[in-house]
DNA sequence: CCTGTTGCCGAAACCGGTTTCGGAACTCAG
DNA sequence: CTGAGTTCCGAAACCGGTTTCGGCAACAGG
């Protein structure tokens, strides 16, 4: 029964020569067989898959690479400079596109690059073929990588949406229906002075955010005219809170665009002689784990980046193998964790509902 | 003057063929010059290096990889499901490998894989041959990565240290110096019961800060018998505290092997009605930036993680060249940022030095 | 002047795949 | 039985590099 010839991975690796040889054909059949080509027997072709499994085969995509132009590897470019926000999710990001890739054989190529200059390294991943296709983070409403890959034909997918979606296959999160929830969360608490700090202003998700802000006042018949300055840190953050504290009418609640400046209302509450989840509701966005450390925890709205990383290179690949755009478009919702913060009526002092004061600090994330 | 022929970069990017057929000579002679080799004049390799500037003409990774094995990408397997202690650098990090490979025409691959199951990810990306070498993060004191990559003659580069340093490359923090000096500075405020928490314990990084801390203590001629249980997060930090505050002769000092984990002693210092820089020091090590809003900030040891990644980064590469790994060795200081929780003396309440309680909370950072 | 080195380069094979082209064998209608 | 179509596969070119082999010219030594 058992073969002498060829066993599989002792020393060299197989080609496709060597599979060639064992079936008794050319390797162009294998090649055509293995690649799904029309004009090959379903015999042969089942006899090829099944000595290329046998005898351990697999292409080698460097050597694919240079007929094809295709090396199977996700592009991802990273802007360094960035505020903090997603780091704390880097790892679970590059995780779930890790994941992805690797499920269809892929993998990964990461680059950084200084903000606002990433361009150049685009196209050296790409003359250089170290990546067919690229994911991008931090979609800006009108964003420089979107233009400069549609016109050199290089596929991608957004984490987030653009302004002109011609062309653009993304997955995103329903973040205008979470903030939409953080407003009835709120309005349902009797809060009817709400403020809302955004993020940063060029970006797909702070117009996404502020518009679902929005949009949550006008169907709970409020006005939104408390709108601080945007912030993406927690000075800024603090900042924000202080304008808007001190304003004629202040807010009873706030809605924050992103954690990591939710948590500067502690300081700008407490310089006030205020206290969050007494005297100040307050629910984020992100799910940042220092929030879950503040006093009380923040509330927020959790996204799962790994999922969204694993789905996104799922995207990409399909995208890669021409796949339309229009076809490759997805949004999936948040979740929300119920905290502390957020646990204050209008007229101060913890609602009955969330306000246990010693619970788990990590809330609703187990 | 202008030469109409072959334009860089318009359509089809430049081939070795179109240098050679600009130049005149075969295309065997194209490689050889640009690649070195000795048999080449070196009138003919100038005007090699010359033309091919002129015309743009950059190998294709992938082409070369065919014959000579090697890509040019370095690769970087992150363990998921580790401690939360490194995300915060991983944007830094990979900036900083990734700006030290582009620096040589390389790129970074990147995979993730669950801990202690990264093993077959390695083997994939080596007979897929979509790295030529590795760093290793987080190295541990018998590290089966190490033996595999040995065995397999693979060349790598910890990122920290081996038990076993046969044919290891690595950079590292002297984290064993950062640690005397913790010991030293709470020595130099009178503290003489000065705890330790420890990490994750086999992990080298643990073995050689608990080492520097002993050292330390040898140094100032203190006992080193309170060291509490390793603690890898704000949980595992608070009950180590827990367990070291409720001796029988209790520390007035502590120094942490991670600042994840001594952000922890606030919670027990506060249960037991002690606070942080008023009745107890405390030291960490990471420069993570929670710690620079916990009040007061914590005091702790920030090292340079990009000048790591670059270092790292240059140092494989010249590894996958074919030096030798003895040659490949560095170790670089930590800084010590001195904040508000290291200003305490031994007899409670903070000292002249750096106590100043509405301080900027980054303290030293910037 | 002849011979042996040495320096330098061209021709061609090669790496491991993909793709084009053409032809053998087989089917089917006329 | 013949001619036109299909079906399926082999041969060879090709992708963009690297490397081996051998040869020509220049040079040195005798």
């Amino acid at each position: 029964m058992e073969e002498i010839d060829t066993p599989p991975t002792l020393g060299r690796r197989a080609t496709i020569s060597d599979v060639a040889r064992d079936m008794g054909v050319s390797k162009g059949t294998v090649s055509r067989a293995l690649n799904g080509h029309p004009d090959i027997a379903d015999s042969t072709r089942l006899r090829a898959v099944r000595t290329a499994a046998r005898l351990g085969y697999r292409p080698l995509g460097s050597a694919q690479a240079i007929r094809t132009g295709r090396c199977r590897a996700l592009g991802l470019v990273i802007e360094t400079g960035e505020h903090d926000a997603h780091r704390p999710f880097l790892a679970a990001f590059l995780a779930g596109l890790s994941d992805g890739a690797a499920r269809e054989g892929w993998t990964l190529t990461v680059a950084t690059a200084p903000e606002g200059d990433t361009l150049a390294t685009y196209r050296r991943l790409i003359d250089d073929r170290k990546a067919d296709g690229f994911v991008l983070p931090r979609t800006r409403l009108r964003d420089p990588r979107v233009e400069m890959l549609r016109t050199a034909d290089v596929p991608f997918v957004l984490f987030g949406r653009h302004g002109d979606p011609v062309g653009c296959a993304w997955f995103d999160i329903d973040m205008g229906a979470a903030m939409r929830g953080s407003v009835a969360r709120l309005a349902r608490a009797g809060h009817r002075r709400i403020a809302y700090v955004g993020g940063s202003p060029g970006h797909t998700y702070a117009a996404l955010r502020e518009e679902g802000f929005r949009a949550g006042m006008a169907a709970e018949g409020l006005s939104a005219d408390l709108i601080g300055p945007g912030a993406v840190d927690r000075g800024g953050g603090a900042r924000a809170a202080a304008v808007l504290l001190d304003a004629a009418d202040p807010p009873t609640a706030f809605v924050y665009a992103l954690d990591a400046a939710a948590l500067g209302l502690w300081r700008a509450a407490r310089a006030r002689g205020l206290v969050v989840g007494r005297d100040l509701a307050v629910i984020g966005y992100d799910g940042t784990p220092e929030g879950a450390h503040a006093e009380p925890p923040l509330a927020t709205w959790k996204v799962d980046t790994h999922a969204a990383g694993l789905r996104l290179a799922e995207l990409l690949i399909r995208r890669v193998r021409g796949e339309a755009p229009e076809g490759l478009r997805e949004l999936a919702p948040a979740r929300y964790l119920d905290r502390g913060s957020a646990a204050c009526t209008a007229i101060g002092g913890p609602s009955g509902g969330a306000g246990r004061a010693d619970a788990d600090p990590t809330g609703g994330e187990t």
